[in-house]
DNA sequence: GTCTATGTTGGATAACCAACCAATATCGTG
DNA sequence: CACGATATTGGTTGGTTATCCAACATAGAC
């Protein structure tokens, strides 16, 4: 049985999609496009990826993966506030990206919901676990009933921003918007 | 010189465009899925409108009309403070098509920003105008310089909650952020 | 009635794209 | 070495799309 010679030209052309449909959007990025910036040719997609959904749901799984581990690394902090603190902080570090592209998840989201399909499904369920752990993180605070609320409440002002910051190209909305969701998280009662 | 026999062609393309860019996106129309739903012969279209460019930006025209309209309407009630209800009542009001296909603005410029254009400018300054008389508002309130920012946060909410009940395909994210935003323009000290 | 600017139409066209395929190369294994 | 599974490649194909065009219709002007 051969190996993989070169090996990592699956996760070249993941790395590839990703970048593409953050810049550009799904639809907008072409199988060519991804041969190109990855460096994979044109006809040996088709082997790794059956589809262009196959691709996108790659992609959505490539992101779910990396929310994953920054969660995870949030967890180390035992207080749950500091884990939310950490959460904002993500979106203050990513201010650039997130001017000029939109929330990688975010933009997906509202691109292929209102066709539905796998990779809309998929895509909304990153966010789903994303909210989840939010939620969480309320209910620790001792929150309760109101988590739920707070979580969508969170989320919701993080990606309003990244949509106005991405729309008017303008850094300074997230950071502003970052700072106030920091005093919102640090003067919750309870 | 003849005249428009039937006359409101033009309109119907417009308004049929206006449906589908917002149901499915704009790249996701083609002039096939507009020629349908308006009734005009494909043939027909490129006598109206030059290019598919210039349909999308008839169709923000459109957007930015309707806005003027609602704004004026708004303006109606002396009270700065029930004009931004009412804004936020909007919202309320169109929480299914909300939830559905989200904001009709909101998610234009989040799929076109991306690639820059001037179909992404003109649906950016929509947005713009409505933040600036949102603005306006809270500077009749007494808020000053803090005005600005408090739009961001307000429109940011908004746009916010629209992306998260689009994905979620949920109304009810609509009806409790909307409430929420209610009662925090009411107890705006000044 | 003839003429002409304004509409209207079906079909053509060139570009693009995702998907497919037959042919070739690579390499571990027996 | 030969065999076969894995990997790779260029080129093709069928379908879609925006745009264009030549021909035709209509109706007001004269």
């Amino acid at each position: 049985m051969s190996r993989k010679p070169v090996g990592d030209k699956r996760t070249r052309l993941v790395n590839a999609a990703a970048k593409l449909v953050h810049e550009q959007g799904f639809h907008r990025t072409t199988l060519a496009d991804i041969s190109e910036e990855s460096g994979v040719p044109l006809g040996n997609l088709s082997y790794y990826f059956k589809s262009k959904d196959a691709i996108g749901h790659a992609v959505v799984e490539r992101l779910a993966c990396a929310y994953d581990a920054l969660r995870e690394s949030w967890e180390a902090a035992p207080d749950p506030r500091d884990r939310l603190t950490s959460f904002i902080q993500l979106t203050m570090t990513n201010r650039d990206a997130l001017s000029r592209s939109g929330c990688p998840v975010g933009t997906l989201c509202a691109e292929l919901s209102k066709e539905g399909g796998l990779v809309a499904d998929s895509a909304t369920r990153v966010l789903g676990e994303l909210r989840g752990w939010i939620e969480a993180q309320f209910r620790l605070l001792g929150k309760g009933a109101a988590s739920a609320d707070l979580a969508n409440h969170l989320l919701s002002a993080i990606q309003g921003v990244s949509l106005l910051a991405l729309a008017f190209h303008d850094v300074k909305l997230v950071e502003r918007e970052a700072r106030y969701l920091q005093r919102w998280v640090r003067d919750l009662a309870g």
